[in-house]
DNA sequence: CTGAAAGCGCTTACAG
DNA sequence: CTGAAAGCGCTTACAG
């Protein structure tokens, strides 16, 4: 394998004005860098990156920890990998990928060995276990999803307090006075999925400042449980007019589970879910929903995650929280509640 | 950060004799061991992995290149790629990921530039622009998907000729005289996806050894479309008492499209898919189905990759291609087919 | 059982 | 505008 010594030789001039040459870091006649650029070209030589790396102390890797827990709903997750991938490679960064339900492990080894020069956390508990050895490290990192904590990282995340007042201001609006919420197993809140509790309480507040009826509950993330607990919330929750889904799942779930019992939304039932454009067209979803913006979450996490590990922003410079506002893609699942026995 | 040389200081050896202390490659006293191993401790060291990399010529990283192309359906890339990522790392391997739908860039940059020991090839095609790239490329690599050319590289896939027969014959078997096979849509085959004809011309092989009809069919990887098609596909062969499913959008669509025309298998029709439990548990598909096993397919390739890297398998030891024969999980949606005025 | 030294392939002050 | 040299942090023959 070529290496810049040979492309030194070959243009007939030492290795370091060959480097200059390539990285373009001072003037360079321009017989060299023609000779040079040949050189490359006949050698077909690329640059070893792990030399370049122990010289630069850069990687061009950014660490991205997707956590596949057993109660969540891969899918989704898949959505913010793309993005940030995407986005990674067009600002000239490859991804080292961990998948392990135990990340704290992967960031350790992958910032302590210096594989990567900053790192993505996605799916971001409360209380994450990661946050602790992502503040040690000397790599900045980026958050998709709100923890407790934001000291020390940059945070990017929809916001589901908005999410929980947007969804149930729309259907008080069309005149439904009984909704109920699904959220996402009680195993997730647990664990610190705050995202969870965050639109449930914004959802409460905002049921009761209007003084209407919400009732939440938690669903599995899978099936067969997750159509069983659909239905049977039907069974417990005749009167109620209006469906709010925080559960990729259970709006994965649900066109069967109308089926089942002969009701469409929004004819019986009106429905809100939470998930990604992409998402309802991979699940074929009827439903409007708040977008997810997992693209877009993405990509604010490593725009800015570059941008400090590049320097553009000074380190002194305060991190950032900043929420997507959730913006409601209409498929025509809501409309005024069915009039009492109809 | 600490390097080898100050843990060299601290326990008061030289730099070679604390990296051998580490790396157990030649016999150490216990006393240094145990001075060396006290150092590491108090300064929290970790190898540079670009340094080490650069001076073993093995990064312990493995490529994996999973093209997301426009008309495939991503959920059941992830478990492909869950499969490499799980297996790699149990085996002391980071992934490094490539998800543009150029794979040929991405590769080209992983080996040249060194960043991986090997590499996995998701999603091969008949003709896969990015084997001559691998071939050329000084690291070993492993495919999940069969392409026409397979020298140089370690190969895995379902056998797709043997499921086809399996498909026709376990229906034929119920007493089925009429089928119909949905496959990926014609673009896929187009790029070259050749599991689609494989398992369609051995279907039809079959179908013609026992007399009986087999229409095959594209379909669309994403709602509506698939949708449409799957309805206008029963309307257009009512007498069809068996549907054989290979696309994994079909199978995700088939179950709303049964439910609107008030259809159920087995009753009104006996359905096979080809996909992986999982997915159906994901996707709650009631279909019988040729496990596609991609975590299984998944797992061989790396650790067959890995005996490459390792040297566990000589140079001149044949490239291997394996085939995972294929088994129906059983989910009760075959069984005779509806007698006919019925 | 241990150490001094060379080398992996780059980049970048330093000097001219 | 160019070159000789040091250095990044490891590993591993070579020597004792």
């Amino acid at each position: 394998m070529a290496t810049i010594g040979d492309v030194a030789r070959v243009a007939g001039v030492s290795r370091s004005t060959a480097s200059y040459a390539l990285s373009g870091k001072r003037a360079i006649s321009e017989d060299v860098r023609r000779r040079v650029e040949e050189a490359v070209a006949s050698l077909d030589y690329t640059p070893n990156a792990g030399a370049r790396a122990l010289a630069t102390n850069q990687t061009m890797v950014i660490g991205l920890l997707a956590q596949f827990l057993p109660d969540e709903f891969a899918p989704a997750m898949l959505q913010y990998m793309l993005g940030v991938s995407d986005t990674a490679r067009e600002l000239g960064y490859d991804i080292l990928l961990a998948t392990d339900a135990d990340g704290t492990r992967s960031l350790r080894r992958m910032t302590d060995s210096r594989m990567v020069d900053g790192v993505v956390l996605l799916n971001v508990a409360d209380q994450d276990e990661r946050l602790p050895i992502l503040r040690a490290a000397r790599q900045p990192g980026a958050l998709v999803g709100l923890p407790e904590d934001c000291s020390g990282v940059d945070v990017f995340d929809l916001d589901f307090e908005e999410t929980g007042r947007l969804m149930v201001d729309r259907l008080y609006r069309l005149g439904h006075r009984e909704l109920v919420l699904v959220s996402q197993p009680e195993h997730v809140v647990e664990r610190g999925g705050a995202y969870v509790w965050r639109l449930q309480n914004a959802a409460h507040e905002a049921a009761k400042a209007r003084g209407i009826t919400l009732t939440s509950v938690h669903a599995a993330s899978s099936q067969p449980a997750v159509g069983r607990e659909l239905s049977a919330l039907l069974d417990a929750h005749p009167s109620a007019t209006g469906l709010l889904i925080n559960n990729e799942a259970a709006a994965a779930a649900l066109p069967s589970v109308l089926h089942e019992r002969g009701l469409s939304a929004p004819r019986d039932l009106s429905v809100i879910g939470r998930y990604s454009d992409e998402f309802a067209r991979t699940f074929s979803l009827p439903f409007s929903s708040v977008e997810s913006a997992p693209d877009r979450l993405g990509r604010m996490a490593v725009r800015q995650l570059v941008r400090r590990i590049e320097g553009q922003v000074g380190p002194g410079e305060p991190h950032v929280v900043r929420f997507v506002s959730p913006e409601l893609v209409d498929r025509g699942s809501t409309g005024a509640p069915r009039t009492a026995g109809a």
